[in-house]
DNA sequence: AATGAATGAGTATTCATTCAT
DNA sequence: GATGAATGAATACTCATTCAT
């Protein structure tokens, strides 16, 4: 948005400086996700990025502001996912999906961008300047309208049901995502699903429901 | 402990007593979900339940206490509601999974047990004293066998496909949470999707699937 | 001073009051010598008298007024103390010295007004209203009188030097008090001194002091 | 462990530092001797030390190290006094225990390490950990040895009677504390008694006691 | 540019005191 | 008279933010 097309050839000053803002972020995101925005304090994320307290006000007005370019980063990495696993043209829609699924699975926390937005709601709402949420919301519906090109792609084949193809989408990821948070981690009833049998039964409940269909027509 | 089988008339007293921690309870829940627990104020809370700060100390040992008394309340309040939906043995499966899914999303975030012990996961890790988290998720266990029954039921029918109905039905309550708070959410992609169409996608979904089947078998 | 000679007959009710109040006073006594006035809660002090809370109330108008209340009832048991050990004329000097010594001692913390006096000082300073410090002050220069009395008797005899025998009664208390304090505590360098000694050593230094007098004149 | 014997230059920064922690430290004493540890605030320790409140958390762990910290200090510089007095070879004994006296005396409030000590016994036992009151048990055995040595000396010379040592030190350094807390208080009633009389009486008591001697032997 | 000492607003918790029962 | 639930003022401690070096 703002390193528009004419500025030509970041110096080396500008690389670096962009890479350590990013250093900074990814070991906010990890602090964040464990503890939560309100409890990890600046004294940690310095810490734990190694740089002093002062220096993360060099890259960030403020905590919020960690939080929101934390949360830009988290989306742009997902969509990278998502592109990467519903771009290829080789591969079965289901065998997309299953891939997708398996994707998410192993990046545990680390990608719950979902978890994370709801978790933090309230600072977001608190702190929501000029439509930073929008800039959000579009880029999710970038992650969604990803898996939801394949979703129209099999329902023009007639292999799908018509419908709301970006509602199915977001309803596909937020199921691994849920279902996947309540499985993984150890404090769970159902906790301890191997992550295989997690990506089975979602993908399999999505695709094809848990009731037995006899005939069709 | 006290509430030994001897003890048939809780005195007028004690009764008061419970109402009031109830009392308390709701108006913490209130702001715990629309704040974050870190974020809301004893001082808020004493307010919202219309008590001096000091009084809640009577009822609770420290803030901590109020979040676990809350998620208690919160998961009998849902396994009361399971059983309400599922107990009936006159309506079809189909019918008790969409009352389910709708009183659920009626309810809003005042019943959304599933993203508060996400929320604080940290905080409730930090606090969790002899087990109460086994407590808490033998609570949501139950929630989830009420459910898990009915899918038992049709299984045994040869309704439904075999499989492990606890995860399935884990699956399917996570499904309308997790997709009723994306939906109803002002801020969220997919959002001003009605309540209805919420549960009509959820259930179907859950049930059919999303793929189109021509002939089994 | 407000029970006066016209008060012919305290009827029973009177005396059970009095008698009530006294109880607090002890329970309070124990509290305030073992966590200091300021950290004693009443509730504590409710507690060890077996009484409610408000009860305390009745019988005296604030916690401050229950230091006040306590160190009277001490120095007026001190001041027995002293009488019962020099009233006698039978003994001699030094064995009265020794006897008053052993007796201080042997109560321990249950008899050190000067400690406490000196402890919560600030409390009393802040708290005095009309003087009532200066009746303290009576009380102790009345258990330090009947001392003095004796050292005089002395001085007369020719059997003590010349001097300022209120200030001589003074520094032998408070070397007993002083000295027993830093000997029977456990946390002290000089202590595990078994009280004999202590009283030996006390007894005889004021007495006799540590040098060697070879020919007096 | 950092003061290791390869360190021989604490840079300009680590000694302003223990200045500033020193002077945290010397506020904190004057309060805590006026208004005792418990009824003393931090808001008032950082306002006499001139800094701001969080600044003495960068000093101090919390209250009770500020306590520990000064009741350190406090013992260091009563040693240095003893060694000041009793340390030069020239005086007489007599001489130098009244100038010893004299010394603490002058000093008041500000050396009342044994007032302090006991006052906050309890708070002191509540926060002991690992051994620290065994540290300042030793500190006060530092103190008392060395008047205990010139007692040694005097005895091994024939001039003072055979007996415990360092019970005779400490008998005569609480003499002096406590009497001279008993008379500089304003409000006591041997108070108004001039240091010199104080001095004297504590010395000559001391060293020759109140009864009049003949002849010895 | 990087740092971390200093700061004070903000928060959980305690406790003397009141007062309805 | 006795009680203890309710109260809020007071206090230790935390932490985002600033700024001199």
């Amino acid at each position: 948005m703002d390193q528009d097309s004419f500025e030509p050839k970041p110096s080396r000053k500008e690389l670096e400086r962009l890479r350590r803002r990013s250093d900074i972020l990814h070991a906010a995101r990890e602090l964040f996700i464990n503890k939560g925005f309100v409890s990890a304090t600046l004294e940690e994320v310095a810490q734990a990025a190694e740089f002093g307290k002062g220096t993360i006000y060099n890259y960030f007005a403020n905590k919020e502001e960690l939080l929101w370019g934390m949360l830009e980063q988290f989306l742009d990495e997902t969509a990278e996912l998502a592109q990467a696993e519903f771009g290829s043209s080789e591969k079965t829609a289901r065998k997309k999906f299953e891939d997708y699924a398996k994707a998410v699975i192993s990046r545990g926390r680390e990608h719950e961008f979902f978890h994370t937005i709801m978790k933090e709601q309230h600072v977001l709402e608190a702190s929501d300047t000029q439509g930073r949420m929008s800039l959000l919301a579009g880029k999710i519906r970038t992650c969604w309208g990803i898996i939801a090109q394949e979703i129209e792609k099999e329902m023009a084949a007639g292999r799908f049901k018509q419908g709301n193809a970006l509602q199915m989408a977001g309803l596909f990821d937020l199921m691994i995502r849920a279902f996947g948070m309540g499985t993984q981690s150890k404090k769970f009833p159902i906790s301890a699903v191997p992550p295989d049998e997690v990506v089975a039964l979602v993908v399999s409940t999505f695709l094809d429901g848990v009731a037995i269909h006899t005939v069709e027509g």
